[in-house]
RNA sequence: GCAGGGGUACCCGAGCUGGUCAAAGGGGCCGGACUUAAGCUCCGGUGCAUAGUGCUUCAUGGGUUCGAAUCCCAUCCCCUGCACCA
């Protein structure tokens, strides 16, 4: 067979199509599947990013296929956002127009790679038909209480004109642009995603998440258990609350520092001599880049504010302070300080001349002095004001500070989050149209439910001269009537955050054309019972989607839109891509590949090569669509799932493409080998169908964990070497060929679809009709023979005399003088085989060798050999209890070796039947095997002779 | 600083519920066969020693054990996330 893997490929991607073989629906007879990927945002053509996700999940989906399970496998585009309004403006056209046509190019690609997906499924979330439910769910959450307009300080970028939520602002960067982003007071929409704070992190421990994933999604939700302790301002009604997450050091507080930005500051000092140092330090801290603000190394710095606090639990008076490490946003802006017991408030109090007091100590009735670094671990209460502390430790201690400040009403526990609600609106064109109404007299109001979907208009024209956001000078989509007064009112113009687009869409694709709610409820609770069984995609959204979407299963859940709960069972995150990039070791930096074989532009050194991420900047992509001209989607796609494991990063190398080329058309060599066969039984039939038992359990059991780079392996490695292995043994029997590559084909269908088909109907089992063909066939498993552990130990027994034999040539030719003809393989004495079956029976039975091995051997009768004594004792120890060095062999034969020796098995026999071929191998004229005895001593190696470890000479 | 993940032979990478581990598989390199010829295909080798058993190896140093790549402790280094978080 001419591997022409473009006829191929194409033809079964049309058969497949043809016989719909990828639709699937409810069936409740059997087990389902859902195998997602993430939801692409459609850019163009497809990358080899793309190719791994879609490889590992087509691979996922086709495998579960075979497995008999009903896989709902589907795909489709993430198409709001701004790359489709940058590119409008550049062309002068509609964004939608953009989106159409990329989301065209996408699909193109992924249909050439033969991925299975329900193309019926297949949405894009900019069309009405996908936003309107978009809108329909926001009503919903405003009803229940989610949803809130409020006006607050958010983060701006002004490249992209917009505003950006807490999570995607990385390193006070914008994480589209890189742009550092600005603080802005605005009305915005929120989701209050902080009502589910709980039990999103709860429910971490028990989702089968990466670890990775799972830290930084706690990570980020950052909860902390304390109290919010309340300090009076002296002579005043003013009150500061401050969290803290030891209030086990209440009475360590000399001082309590606000944020420069707090608003109480203002009221504290203005018209006092401490103004103007206040003004100064908040104005220096205004101008600072946040990024000079969270340098480590930067100094701490602060001032009074000339006012005092009382503290709750003592009743002294202790300073106020303004310091610069103080975060307006987190907790309550305030902090209390313990210099004490802290390493920042030590450094603080320090550097201004506060009193430092030491409250803890670390062991039970000691004392406790002034360290630095200070003591910050947990520890037992001493110098309380109220000596009722003293000598509490711990929980115990933080318990009853907060049980005293709650009985007194200066405070309470209280648990803080670092995750926000989720600020969603955007002053952006193209996302889904936030439904909400602004009248003149009713103020903000809800677009009832008949009206939507709010759609976007489609004859707006984009240019680089207009900014902000061409909703609003759109009189056609602002002016609109108000619902309940019907008087003039305008239509919100901010639209939503894209995320808010995938926070849901894995439940459309249960139910995607409904178009009466956003999904039918038993379906989604049919797929997504478990939630998705395989997500797969990258780390880059450990925070962001993941965190969203479980945020909306449960918001939905508690709607009564579905009882899910969690969207995702078992998320794979998929490594990175890498390939070679020109490098330079002095400088540590990477350059474009234009640079490869020259010097480094900084350093003018010579540029080595190193694995760099695959991307546009570094020029070191791969083109997909090239490598598919020129190798096939299978070659690719074997290529990406054999080079790594899934979650492991995975180097591109032309040379390894071409190796599974090669691999590829080996197997068709294989195939096209083995059915034509003739009728021929011979001994190695067996053994064959053994292997293909063998293989397969592996196969079955690597797959299932998607450890692909294992399945792969045995699918695509094993299987022919095994085969090769057999024509080498000289079997040769159609029959039992036919069995092996019956079995053999569905193992090459995930990683390799088309050409597992195209054998398939080679072997003329498929390709009639959707019933018939691979793409739908459910796999059966021949049961593991009784036999097949001897079977497979004794061909392992040869290869294992012939790998010792091999090892040995060349040994011995340095000891002969002539040219090697002949190998002598002397077997052990029928009495050393006689001790093996003795122990292997012994150890099966739990008998204890060191106890009472020798006194057993004694009473056998083959100890009264006089002659043989020395060596039978010899023998039966290396046997059963061993030396220092090595175990003894009952330790270290395996099942199969054990079953050989009781099964009396003849090593000459099988050394014998079996001797031109190792002659072949070996490149020896003559090899003959006979017992230790039966024949000369050739070479002395009688004495080595043991059971499953015959002498061997060569001569 | 906190958290998560790592450090295995020339490279990538498995193993890591302790013994069958000088350590799978692939790449690279070396040798052989085939061929007119190969950058094709097949076979073999790839820590050192050696007519087999021996020695030294899985970041470093200790420990547990009859026995450690695997378990425990400490140290060093790398990657990722969070971070003057109270």
């Amino acid at each position: 067979m001419v591997y022409d893997s473009q006829k191929i490929e194409t033809h079964w991607q049309a058969r497949w199509n043809a016989e719909k073989v990828n639709h699937t629906d409810i069936d409740e007879s059997r087990e389902k599947f859902y195998c997602l990927e993430m939801f692409p945002y459609p850019s163009g053509y497809m990358h080899m990013g793309h190719v791994r996700n879609y490889s590992i999940g087509d691979a996922m989906a086709r495998f579960q296929r075979l497995m008999g399970k009903n896989v709902l496998y589907p795909m489709g585009y993430d198409s709001f956002g701004m790359p489709a309004e940058n590119a409008a403006k550049k062309e002068g056209g509609h964004p939608h127009t953009v989106t159409e046509r990329n989301i065209a190019m996408i699909r193109t690609d992924q249909e050439r790679m033969g991925y299975s997906y329900d193309w019926r499924r297949m949405f894009a979330t900019s069309t009405p038909e996908y936003y309107h439910w978009n809108q329909e769910m926001f009503l919903k959450f405003r009803e229940a209480g989610l949803v809130e307009r409020r006006f607050a300080p958010v983060n701006w970028c002004d490249d992209c004109d917009t505003v950006l939520a807490n999570e995607q602002v990385k390193n006070n960067r914008c994480w589209r642009c890189g742009l550092e982003v600005i603080q802005k007071d605005m009305a915005q929409w929120f989701l209050c995603m902080t009502k589910y704070a709980d039990e999103l992190l709860d429910e971490l421990d028990h989702i089968d998440f990466p670890e990775n994933v799972k830290s930084m999604q706690r990570n980020w939700i950052g909860r902390s258990n304390g109290a919010h302790i309340d300090f009076q301002v002296s002579n005043s009604d003013l009150v500061i609350g401050a969290f803290t997450t030891r209030p086990d050091t209440i009475f360590g507080v000399t001082f309590v520092t606000l944020s420069p930005e707090h608003p109480l500051c203002e009221e504290l000092v203005s018209g006092t001599e401490y103004e103007k140092g206040w003004r100064d330090l908040r104005d220096e801290c205004s101008r600072m880049s946040e990024f000079e603000r969270i340098n480590l190394l930067k100094e701490k710095k602060g001032t009074p504010l000339g006012r005092s606090v009382i503290n709750p639990l003592t009743g002294l008076e202790i300073p106020i302070w303004v310091g610069n490490f103080v975060v307006a946003s987190y907790g309550t802006g305030a902090v209390m300080g313990v210099p004490g017991h802290d390493q920042r408030d030590y450094d603080f109090a320090k550097k201004y001349g506060l009193e430092i007091k030491q409250v803890l100590s670390r062991e039970e009735g000691g004392i406790a002095n002034e360290e630095n670094p200070v003591f910050d671990g947990l520890g037992w209460m001493v110098n309380s004001a109220n000596s009722k502390f003293d000598g509490l430790f711990g929980n115990e201690a933080k318990a009853a500070v907060i049980a005293a400040l709650e009985s007194d009403k200066k405070g309470k526990g209280t648990v803080q989050y670092r995750l926000k609600d989720w600020l969603l609106s955007r002053q952006r064109f193209w996302g889904t149209p936030i439904p909400m109404l602004h009248c003149e007299s009713c103020g903000v109001v809800p677009v009832p439910y008949d009206d939507l979907p709010v759609e976007l208009p489609l004859d707006v024209t984009f240019s680089w001269d207009e900014s902000g956001n061409p909703l609003a000078g759109h009189d056609d989509f602002l002016s609109t009537n108000c619902p309940q007064c019907n008087g003039p009112a305008h239509r919100e113009t901010d639209t939503m955050d894209t995320f808010y687009d995938s926070s849901w869409y894995f439940m459309r694709f249960a139910d995607s054309t409904n178009k009466e709610e956003p999904f039918n409820r038993n379906k989604v609770d049919y797929w997504l019972k478990g939630g998705v069984d395989l997500y797969i995609g990258g780390i880059e959204h450990a925070v962001m989607h993941l965190l969203y979407a479980r945020f909306f299963t449960k918001a939905t859940r508690d709607l009564g839109m579905n009882e899910i709960g969690e969207p995702f069972g078992r998320l794979v995150c998929q490594g990175m891509l890498n390939a070679p990039a020109p490098f330079c070791s002095e400088c540590n930096t990477e350059y474009h590949v234009d640079n490869f074989g020259g010097t480094c532009p900084n350093c003018q050194a010579d540029l080595g090569s190193r694995s760099a991420k695959m991307s546009k900047s570094l020029g070191n992509t791969v083109s997909p669509g090239e490598m598919v001209d020129r190798y096939g989607a299978d070659t690719v796609r074997l290529f990406i799932l054999f080079g790594a494991n899934p979650e492991a990063g995975m180097d591109w190398s032309d040379n390894a493409v071409i190796s599974n080329h090669k691999q590829l058309c080996s197997i068709i060599d294989a195939f096209d080998y083995g059915i034509k066969l003739a009728d021929s039984p011979g001994p190695l039939d067996s053994w064959l169908l053994a292997r293909l038992r063998l293989n397969q359990r592996h196969w079955r059991d690597s797959m299932d964990s998607v450890s692909l780079r294992e399945g792969v392996m045995v699918s695509h490695f094993q299987m022919l070497s095994d085969w090769q292995w057999y024509l080498r043994r000289g079997g040769s029997d159609r029959a039992t060929a036919r069995r092996f590559l019956t079995g053999w084909a569905p193992m090459l269908a995930p990683a390799t679809p088309h050409i597992a088909e195209e054998f398939w109907s080679l072997l003329g089992i498929g390709s009639k009709s959707s019933e018939t063909m691979l793409a739908t066939h459910e796999m059966e498993f021949e049961l593991e023979d009784d036999n097949d552990l001897e079977v497979l130990s004794l061909e392992a027994y040869l290869r294992e005399v012939i790998e010792s034999a091999r090892n040995l040539r060349s040994l011995a030719e340095r000891h002969s003088e002539g040219s090697i003809s002949k190998l002598v393989i002397q077997t052990s004495p029928s009495w050393k085989i006689k001790l093996a079956r003795e122990a292997v029976r012994l150890e099966s039975e739990g008998f204890d060798f060191k106890q009472q091995g020798q006194e057993y051997l004694k009473s056998l009768e083959l100890f009264e050999n006089e002659k043989l004594r020395g060596e039978i004792f010899q023998t039966w120890m290396t046997m059963t209890t061993g030396s220092k060095k090595k175990r003894g062999r009952i330790h270290t034969w395996n099942p199969g070796e054990k079953q050989l020796l009781i099964s009396g098995f003849d090593e000459n026999e099988v050394i014998n039947s079996a001797s031109h071929f190792i002659a072949s191998v070996l490149d020896v004229d003559s090899v003959v095997s006979y017992s230790v005895g039966d024949g000369d001593d050739i070479g002395g190696k009688a004495r080595v002779a043991f059971p499953l470890e015959p002498g061997i000479a060569f001569i």
